[in-house]
DNA sequence: CTCGTTTTGTTCTCCCGTTCACAAACTCCT
DNA sequence: AGGAGTTTGTGAACGGGAGAACAAAACGAG
């Protein structure tokens, strides 16, 4: 790996470790707080809640920043693995649609002690631009490309009823995001090269409800429920909407 | 598989399928509110916005739900899905943690139309005590085992800070919830037999941050920012807390 | 200085998931 | 009835990630 430049580091790290190193980081961090001066993988595995094999390896993508025989130094490996995920930065952010999860998100103090900074609260209702939201002005939607020019915004929230979504992902894009949060149930089309990673409250229960369901039949030996009825999609109204 | 009853489906569908599963639903609904009788893989998997190949081989996990030629039968094959992953069922749920968070979840209407079905708000602050949220009453948390008792519940949801989180899990084990939904930014260690999915909205941030710090290095080369700042993790305040 | 202990970093193997490619099966048209 | 055109379902190749296992490296005791 020829000794690299603290800016441009390693090349490719795999997306599953990346998907990791947030948590190793948040396990760090209350290691620091704690006053822990070091730690091996396997305290940091456990706190992470993963293998210890495989922090390890996640950790060797980065470079070699541990001690053989000793483990690890909390604030060092903190600081080198903020730097790799970009936290050391500071990353304006707009959010739009402040409904009940736009307002929730606002406040979300999460975000601002990881370095990502609301710089604008954006909403096409007019009804809710009288409105202050966690200490900032909720303005008009057509107001994105100017914020975004002005801030350097480069990463967007969408959090709006899904049939907004799609309009709302185009105007960022138009913008210039290049990064987009959804929690909008709803796919979105965008184009090559502009990264999106959904969060859908709904898909994540339906996933426990399908492993729930196979523990109660397991248990149970299909023993209760008639089978018979045919009628059943009839409870799904199909409507989902992120909060108004 | 020898003919398989409704109840018991097919023994083992990927995690990764079961994960696509929710999606399948959500755009079969559209579709079928569109009018759309049938429609090919082709057509589904762009709704769904994913490879065709992989959308029929999902679906084979479930059975030969299909006609060759022709497609898929939108109502068919919705139930089809619908019941494989339980949502033909009705789900009673509890929600711990009122914060802003707390109510966004408990406002959302993407989980009422699922099968999923709100029995209680419960926070540990009594002043929330007197509070309606969407309808709901907000109970003490200490009624959290006679509730999980009384409705059968199975799945819980956590939306408290994260160091509550732990607490929480354990009452919940304890009145007998075996699914759990955490929005807390903190680990769960929960007993056999449990299943807990997180979700957490700083990590989703931080994996975007990432990748788009690596689209900024690879556009401007390294030219921008001086490398040499080392006390680069102070601005890390490092604590991260769900919304109260 | 040397040996034993601890813990990292890495290699190797296995498994899961994705994708390709094609045969089987169905419809429609003549 | 038969053939052309479609579209599903699946076998097989491929790639990436998980976990075990081990060699390399650091520390400490004597």
């Amino acid at each position: 790996m020829t000794e690299r430049t603290p800016t441009e580091a390693a090349r490719d790290i795999p997306e599953a470790t990346v998907a990791r190193l947030p948590v190793y980081l948040r396990a760090l961090t209350s290691l620091a707080e704690s006053g822990t001066p070091t730690c091996s993988s396997e305290e940091l595995a456990s706190a992470a809640g993963v293998n210890s094999a495989k922090l390890r390896k996640d950790l060797s993508y980065l470079g070699s920043y541990g001690t053989r025989g000793v483990g690890y130094d909390v604030e060092y490996l903190r600081y080198q693995i903020a730097r790799e995920i970009g936290v050391t930065h500071d990353w304006p952010v707009v959010i739009v649609g402040i409904g009940n999860l736009g307002h929730a998100l606002a406040n979300f103090s999460g975000f601002r002690s990881r370095g990502f900074r609301v710089v604008a609260l954006l909403d096409a209702d007019p009804g809710r631009h009288s409105e202050q939201v966690a200490g900032i002005d909720v303005r008009p939607f057509r107001d994105l490309a100017t914020i975004v020019a002005e801030q350097g915004v480069a990463i967007g929230v969408i959090s709006t009823p899904a049939h907004a979504a799609q309009d709302v992902a185009d105007a960022m894009v138009a913008a210039g995001i290049t990064s987009i949060l959804n929690f909008a149930p709803q796919v979105l089309s965008v184009p090559e090269g502009v990264d999106v990673r959904k969060v859908d409250l709904s898909i994540e229960l339906q996933i426990l409800a399908y492993h729930q369901q196979r523990k109660a039949s397991a248990v149970e030996g299909a023993v209760l429920h008639a089978p018979g009825d045919a009628g059943g999609a009839d409870d799904l109204d199909g409507r989902l909407e992120a909060p108004a």
